[in-house]
DNA sequence: CTTAAAAGCTCTAGTTACTAGAGGTTCAAG
DNA sequence: CTTGAACCTCTAGTAACTAGAGCTTTTAAG
């Protein structure tokens, strides 16, 4: 009989916010609003977290970065569990995002492009006008 | 003598909120913490806007969309003027932007693989088991 | 030209999403 | 078994809005 070889890693708040780069106090806040599901406790009341703890909180994070609130990253959670009991409804969750992130990603492009024209050109110290403004219309 | 052709529109704040999608008082807000250049006024004190300031003001709603933060904001709307003036700090701000910007891009562009993975099959009511956590790792 | 209602003004206060600090407890290395 | 780093809770502050009260200006109809 053998043991589970990929044994579970524990983490302190510490340790998860030096992973993630998510301060410690608003990795509690995101416990008290549920966006976290509350950590385990040590004997004496310290929280502790594995591996789904980390993978979730990694998530929000970048989630954040990518100007998701955090009701819209509340519902991208909810997929995981939709996507195996009720399969309609994170269909037509999935369906709403996808479009968001696609004009996201086509708005980044844009100014990806207009900044690396910048990169490119403005250090030449010629006349070049940059337009950035015009980059996300 | 010929006048310019192409007449300067001008707005109120209203007109400027419902062509950007952005909230009036929140147009005021970015004009007293000077992300917004102040608004001309009226005879009667009310604010009114021309192309320029609309332009700008959609700028920063893209822009915050795609999560920046005002700060940022700010400094990519001085490239603007930096690109005349000082190329090589223009330059400087680009570069740091674009790499942020790139990340950007490949974080929603896994996201996006994942959104339609789900929406191409979740319907089906398949076991299939969505891995967006897994996307933005 | 009048007038009423729609839109604007300022100012204050509330919301969301954090973030920092006070004052006290737990953990872990020596 | 001690001591300092890391945690705990709770309160309060910040950033980026957002809504509402009370008043003024604009505008469009008469």
């Amino acid at each position: 009989m053998k043991k589970n070889t990929k044994h579970e890693e524990i983490y302190s708040i510490g340790q998860l916010a030096r992973l993630t780069n998510i301060k410690i106090p608003t990795i509690r806040y995101y416990e008290d609003i549920d966006i976290m599901q509350p950590a385990f406790r040590s004997l004496g009341n310290q929280r502790r977290y594995n591996n789904q703890h980390l993978q979730r909180l990694q998530f929000v994070g970048h989630s954040r970065a990518l100007g998701f609130s955090l009701d819209e990253i509340k519902q991208l959670l909810h997929l995981q569990e939709c996507s195996a009991h009720s399969p309609y409804r994170a269909h037509e969750i999935a369906q709403q995002h996808l479009h968001d992130v696609q004009q996201k990603i086509s708005q980044l492009t844009a100014l990806a492009q207009e900044l690396s024209n910048i990169v490119d050109c403005c250090h030449q110290g010629d006349d070049y006008q940059c337009r950035v403004l015009e980059a996300l219309g």
